[in-house]
DNA sequence: CGCGAGCTTGACGTTGTTCAACTAGAGTGG
DNA sequence: CCACTCTAGTTGAACAACGTCAAGCTCGCG
């Protein structure tokens, strides 16, 4: 009863979406003929909050991270997978600037389609703005439930819903090499380096994972979930 | 530099958008003639979380709370105050979900949309679809902003900025009456409901508000502001 | 008048941050 | 090839902010 669903509440998700597909023969050849390929490095920044933003991104290959800032401090919004958007946020702000940062947490390449292209394609096609609102929709139902997490949870729970989101719906695998350093793990979860540490060293020590370096392996999955589920 | 705006980053604000502006005359007439207007009484519900959205709700008039469940624990996601959408992410899932519950802090009226109608509206209208991209977007910045705050700022600044966004954004006075209890104001700042009434017992000690029962002054705009800043 | 919800206060415990020190490994340049 | 440095990781200790608990209080309402 209480337990809707056993969603895990990470907004590292993929999110691949049907948009382009409901485009006519000649708006999909609009796009190609205006998209820009472009590779990004590790650590590169390829959007600025409160820059303008001239086009939609689509991520290719890669990983990045989408944060919100103000100068002291930043909040990881989401992580980027292949797939995923950057900036449609920023179709409808009147100034058109991006609404936060996305920075590559490894080389990562993007798709990038003007925006004045990208609006006048949802003018054109109603189906394809329809498809644009259901990945808001679902970004912000991710947002939420990500918040939830990270608001309700105490670190053992949230490093345990990390491992877990990482392992099932990123790499797919109950061993991966996670691309991060304890830092960035712990903006991610919403916590300090130092606590990162000691929690995954309690988790080794409970048999929970093992950790070489960057390489993670998820040893016993029902006791992550438990941890999940109760931390 | 690092101040990019002054902006409070409550979610409290009032969206007035102008989407039905861009229907034909038919088909603002075929939303009036399929709306709803219903009344309901403070803390009844009136979206809930999981259950079949028929309908896309706007607030006429009132005060809801939209929060974000479990079972256990529950996140406050935003305030809605008329002209607000509820359930406007529930377009694009594909059950039809409310992805949240809404429950009146007051007596509230809301009009209710079937949501077939106004999926139909904005396959035929893609500026419609333009428009509501815009306010779902407008939303996930106010998110942002929110989320940003209850996770970095501690309970002096998270209820300084309540306290700006209620009398700045909300009720447009330096002296209001906050329907809420203290337990809600709490959930709203995401604290406990002792530790509002310390904070408020602080604030009211530096002479930055005064209370009287459910009618809060601000004195000190100023100081508040600084306290929102620093704290 | 008495009940109960909301409010207030104090004491206490705990989580998790911060700080500081130390280690290990990866580059770099003489 | 060996200091030298820099980053990332690790550990311990001290501390602070908050939540929790428990107890009284107050006020509105039946």
């Amino acid at each position: 009863m209480s337990e809707t669903k056993k969603v895990n509440s990470c907004t590292i998700f993929k999110q691949d979406c049907d948009c382009f597909n409901v485009l006519t023969k000649e708006q999909m050849q609009i796009v190609e003929d205006n998209q820009v390929i472009v590779e990004y490095e590790k650590d590169e920044i390829f959007a600025r909050q409160g820059a303008f933003a001239s086009h939609i991104i689509v991520i290719e290959e890669g990983l990045a991270k989408v944060t919100y800032e103000d100068g002291h401090n930043n909040l990881v919004l989401r992580i980027s997978t292949p797939g995923s958007f950057i900036g449609l946020s920023s179709i409808s702000d009147q100034n058109r600037l991006f609404g936060y940062t996305a920075k590559a947490y490894i080389k990562t390449k993007v798709k990038l389609i003007d925006i004045g292209i990208f609006i006048s394609l949802i003018k054109e096609n109603s189906l394809f703005g329809l498809e644009l609102l259901r990945v808001m929709s679902e970004i912000s139902h991710q947002k939420n439930a990500r918040f939830f997490g990270l608001m309700h949870r105490q670190s053992y729970g949230k490093l345990a819903d990390l491992l877990l989101c990482m392992s099932v719906n990123i790499f797919k695998e109950k061993a991966f090499i996670l691309p991060l350093t304890r830092k960035q793990i712990g903006e991610l979860a919403g916590m300090s380096t130092e606590s990162v540490i000691r929690t995954f060293k309690n988790f080794q020590e409970d048999k929970l994972i093992s950790i070489e370096g960057k390489k993670i392996t998820i040893l016993d999955m029902e006791g992550l979930v438990k941890v999940f589920e109760t931390g």
